[in-house]
DNA sequence: AGTGAAATCTGGACGTT
DNA sequence: AACGTCCAGATTTCACT
């Protein structure tokens, strides 16, 4: 990947608002050349977009969860995306290799909030074989940063 | 909490380089008063900062996997967090409820990059009793934005 | 705490190297 | 492909409500 584009996207990861003239000076760039290096990662998807990391707890989101989910059958697998689509308290679901299908990232107010969640939300849809749940006690480490290579990849 | 910072978190989570007059303009606020407000908010902790999303595929990043982790003794903890810390391929750390201690989310070029991480890195530590590792198949969502409930809470 | 206007600064467009 | 200039527009400050 381009040294400059790596560059950019390292600073940018960690203050997304920064100014392009800010930006192009730690680069050892002209503002514009960094503005039209960004739209250009951004028209390549590279970019995905600009977000604002919001402080769980100071929000009331006090409890975090890992729910691994299994599905009986393929046909359920429809409904089951479009209610994690839907639910604000999922953060992420993925797809798995192992015992279990999918593992979401759950962030809510408490565990009777968890309860809702998982009990009556993602339990109540046919075709969950079982849930497993594992609460987060501290969360020591989040970020968003991607780990970028020094060598090189498709561009 | 109030409900003109509510709804500004909604939008910067979802574009955090909007401009304050559309962000203003969305709340039905002065242009300075979502401006001030924004800079409160940072100063209480509630925004942590503002990041850009990439795609970890476009930049080489096509493997990502959640690691859970079991430590002998608590002595052994400091280091592992030091490293974790230094890893940038390892995205998130939690401190887990259950059979194993902490669970951590890696993202990382390839199989032979995770068994990297994992096996030589992590591994090498003193007191690492077992890792499980769970490899993603696919991604179905992955978002920063925190559930905002609509009800009170602590400000 | 929010508004509105003025001064300042930033960012996108264009022409040049 | 990057630079420098110019102008429209955004941000910030300030006085006022």
């Amino acid at each position: 990947m381009d040294p400059y584009d790596s560059k950019i996207l390292q600073l940018l990861s960690q203050n997304a608002r920064m100014k392009w003239a800010d930006l192009a000076a730690s680069i050892g760039l002209s503002a514009p050349a960094a503005a039209e290096r960004v739209s250009r990662l951004m028209d390549q998807g590279v970019i995905k977009h600009f977000s604002t990391i919001v402080d769980p707890e100071s929000v009331g989101c006090d409890l975090a969860a890992f729910v691994a989910v299994s599905l009986e059958r393929p046909e359920h697998r429809g409904k089951f995306l479009a209610l994690i689509e839907k639910l604000a308290e999922v953060q992420e679901c993925h797809h798995i290799a192992g015992d279990d299908d999918y593992l979401l990232k759950v962030r809510c107010r408490n565990t009777k909030d968890l309860d809702r969640v998982v009990s009556h939300e993602i339990k109540s849809l046919p075709g969950i074989i079982r849930t497993k749940t594992t609460i987060v006690m501290d969360t020591i480490k989040e970020s968003t940063e991607v780990a970028l290579q020094s060598h090189k990849f498709s561009s």
